[in-house]
DNA sequence: TTGTACGCGTTATCAC
DNA sequence: GTGATAACGCGTACAA
């Protein structure tokens, strides 16, 4: 059975296609009656109209490309979704695109997305870090986010890791700690950088700094977070309170303090990043932790993208503020 | 400036687009110094065929929908990556939807991706129990994948729960354990029944059971592992192996026997399932456990789906397999 | 207010 | 081997 086009109800409706078309869309120069007519006729036989015909005459075709590198990253998938609720489901639909961190197929994705002219592309990476531009020479605009081009003409919007890390720690200064140790993972991360530096900063306005005066890099996983919490620890430094780089490195870090008898929060506080729920809740006690709002940031790149189809191109990094989830690992404000 | 057509192709190697787009082709029926004079000009200009356009007169778009009912969880994102590769990448493109669980959401995603004429549909459900068909008036082919349709005539793929837990008391029997209990998560899904069904299947062909003669329902929670465990040993029982219906279900449970001061898996074998690397590679001792194979899930569904597309349309239930991942909770074969 | 006619970019059919 | 020409389904000048 054929699929019923815009001739069968005009057909039906005793009408020409120009008319029903205008009818269907709305059109003010119609007579009432007659748009009554076709909307009847369409109904009738279920008319749903060929939006890849549509395209082809409007030179749109309400479609976008997200070009993603690890989709099993926990990060891609909020940003993704962010992006697809902002972009109205009826008018704008999703080429989801994984390049598996490989620029060969980054390649023929793009190809691919281009031949189907989408109307746009965001770009989420998979690490803070920034990557390659797509180039300028692409026919429709591009949006970066997670991580930022090496260009400054494109469009980036990214987490605002250097304010998350002020942010934990002026929860915990709030809490009344005042001995402060950071662990985190691989150094280099420009996520992990910009997290401690943040940290850093805030500590040196109230002219503090970190505990054993350094940073803790390692690696992003639980074990590490136990590891060096035991290494802390043996250094004899009092400590009363502990930034994780990471949720999983938080929950490393809770194991240790439990191992070595010290009850959290009444004697060291920890908190995390990321707000992994998986983990951050399910922790003893639950994590307090840094959010970086990734659904939040997907909306933005969607809306960004969308102005830019509309003619409103920007440019340069956006920063997307982080928030703090508090949990039971961080005593409540005094 | 506009895009370059096959018209500006044609024009500069002095053919017609007819002849243009056969030599593009690679059509037999086309000289073989003029379809050499075509690339060139196709080269030159940098031509690339507008995909629209061929969809709307060869009648397929090449162009597929998943429609997914919480990208959240972890699990539909193996089957899309898998669906995703299985297609090649410049063959066929997937339109992402997330309905959020919502009928009415999905219901207008349905809509969009028919008028955008896909040439088919994966549906992947949040849970391994039914779900409501889409209908069979539908104009092109579905495939359900992890959830099945309540609809026999529909083909759905899911994963071998029955399969999955029979698979892990092997394991555990043929690591010499014969003491062994089930910890699971809520009863009301069919996955913590079929999985509680298949391990005591495999029990009973050894003339054994479980211990204490009964399956711990509870919750998909750590929490609940840990306290089902902590109840099960105050039973006195002896217990040689604990069979968790999750990985994040084992974690609680390797923590409780931990505080028992047992060890695992000398003591007690542990074995989770679902092959949550995040939690299964991060505990002490890594998890041993039961993992769905969701990927080639994902590429079983694409292929159906393709072949259904070809005119080959199957249905039914089809079941994927599991497999065992042996990590260091349980002991090797002695 | 309505209808005719054309264009969007490509492929397929059929004459030449 | 090659080239007019007609689809594909819709929107939209422009004429009536």
């Amino acid at each position: 059975m054929r699929a019923v086009t815009l001739r069968d109800v005009a057909r039906l409706a005793e009408v020409s296609t120009a008319t029903a078309s205008k009818a269907l869309n709305g059109r003010p120069d119609v007579n009432a009656a007659t748009r009554a007519r076709v909307l009847a006729a369409a109904s009738r036989l279920s008319f749903s109209p060929n939006a890849v015909a549509r395209s082809l005459s409007a030179g749109r075709t309400g479609t976008v490309g997200l070009l993603t590198s690890d989709l099993e990253g926990r990060f891609s998938l909020p940003i993704l979704m962010g992006a697809e609720d902002a972009f109205g489901a009826e008018q704008t639909s999703v080429f989801l695109c994984d390049a598996r961190g490989d620029a060969i197929r980054e390649q023929h994705h793009l190809r691919a997305l281009l031949s189907r002219q989408v109307d746009g592309l965001i770009v989420v990476g998979a690490r803070p870090d920034s990557r390659p531009s797509l180039g300028a020479r692409l026919s429709v605009p591009v949006v970066y986010a997670y991580s930022p081009s090496e260009n400054p003409a494109d469009l980036s919007l990214v987490c605002d890791n250097v304010g998350g890390g002020r942010l934990a720690v002026d929860h915990l200064r709030t809490a009344g700690c005042t001995r402060i140790a950071h662990i985190t993972g691989e150094p280099d991360y420009s996520a992990a950088q910009d997290r401690a530096r943040g940290a850093q900063e805030r500590l040196a306005e109230e002219s503090l700094g970190l505990v054993t005066g350094r940073v803790w890099f390692g690696a992003w996983t639980e074990g590490w977070g136990r590891g060096a919490t035991r290494r802390l620890l043996q250094e004899g430094e009092p400590v009363d309170a502990i930034f994780a780089g990471s949720d999983q490195i938080a929950r490393g870090v809770l194991d240790a303090l439990q191992e070595a008898q010290l009850r959290v929060p009444e004697d060291v506080a920890v908190i995390g990043f990321d707000n992994w729920e998986a983990i951050a809740r399910e922790s003893r006690p639950a994590l307090t932790t840094v959010d970086m709002r990734l659904e939040s940031l997907g909306r933005r790149a969607a809306q960004a993208l969308a102005a830019a189809i509309d003619g409103r191109p920007e440019s340069g990094v956006v920063v997307n503020g982080c928030r703090v989830v508090q949990r039971g690992s961080t005593a409540p404000v005094a």
